[in-house]
DNA sequence: CGTTTATCATTGACTCCGCAAACAAAGCTA
DNA sequence: TAGCTTTGTTTGCGGAGTCAATGATAAACG
């Protein structure tokens, strides 16, 4: 617990520094990225981000001010409303995976080998919560 | 970052139903128990539990209203102001500590053999923010 | 000493996000 | 077809916790 609010914050710090987006927003555009035409319903990203659905909604509005995302509408359930990324939020994506993609990459080689990593992911992962997640982010320049 | 999520949903659901508090309150109040004389500084609370030193405050307001903690000065330092449980305290942790102990060791019994627990508290334990802790809870009944 | 600097605690304003309620659209069942 | 249930999304309200600024004390230094 204590490690979990120690590196939030501190990766919220670096992603705010050179983005003004916070981890959360980093997760979904993330998710976004990798999606199919780079759309998801709401309820979706709810899963896989932890979220309540209210939580999705108020972030995403915060996404859709700033250009990063915008709205579409389904063909055929009236009742969903996508979210997709557009080439803005790829844009600064891109840019946020650098700095962030070497935080992490900096603590954790740092902190442990990679066998210890493995163990690490395959424990965690049993927890109730844990997505099998999107294995990599696109934008990775590595 | 997921798995914290729910887990963190799910303990708070659980202790608010039975005590009405948080885990963070939990948390607190249980290093208070075994602190020397059932007291400490603000700001060491405020290492101990990984929260900002306004976040301690404002939490203590809350346990104090509750009657669950008071506030002591220090005789030879007058910028410190301790917070110190009270038995109403003491009692209620007691209680907290039967339903959350009991959940937390039912995930944990259910998802991990003991040597990998073992692994993962060592693991887990090199990240930033991570506190030796306070090992058990004193009201453990078990 | 008196002045600067560091430490402890608090407050105001803000953000994030959960909960419960509301609503709309789909899907069932009769 | 008319109801009932379920699913997807949004909104009002509130709690928790951060940040930046403030005040008050202690310690260090000239």
């Amino acid at each position: 617990m204590g490690a979990h609010a120690a590196m939030t914050r501190a990766f919220n710090a670096d992603l705010q520094a050179e983005s003004d987006i916070t981890v959360t927003d980093f997760e979904v555009l993330r998710r976004l990225a990798v999606a199919d035409e780079g759309a998801m319903r709401r309820v979706d990203i709810s899963a896989a981000v932890g979220l309540t659905p209210s939580g999705v909604t108020r972030l995403l509005d915060g996404l859709e001010r700033c250009g990063l995302v915008t709205k579409a509408l389904c063909a055929t359930d009236a009742r969903v409303t996508y979210a997709r990324i557009t080439d803005e939020g790829r844009a600064l994506l891109a840019r946020a995976a650098a700095v962030h993609l070497a935080s992490l990459e900096a603590l954790f080689s740092e902190l442990f080998a990679a066998d210890e990593v493995a163990v690490l992911v395959e424990l965690l992962g049993r927890l109730p919560g844990a997505e099998d997640g999107v294995a990599a982010c696109p934008d990775a320049e590595t």
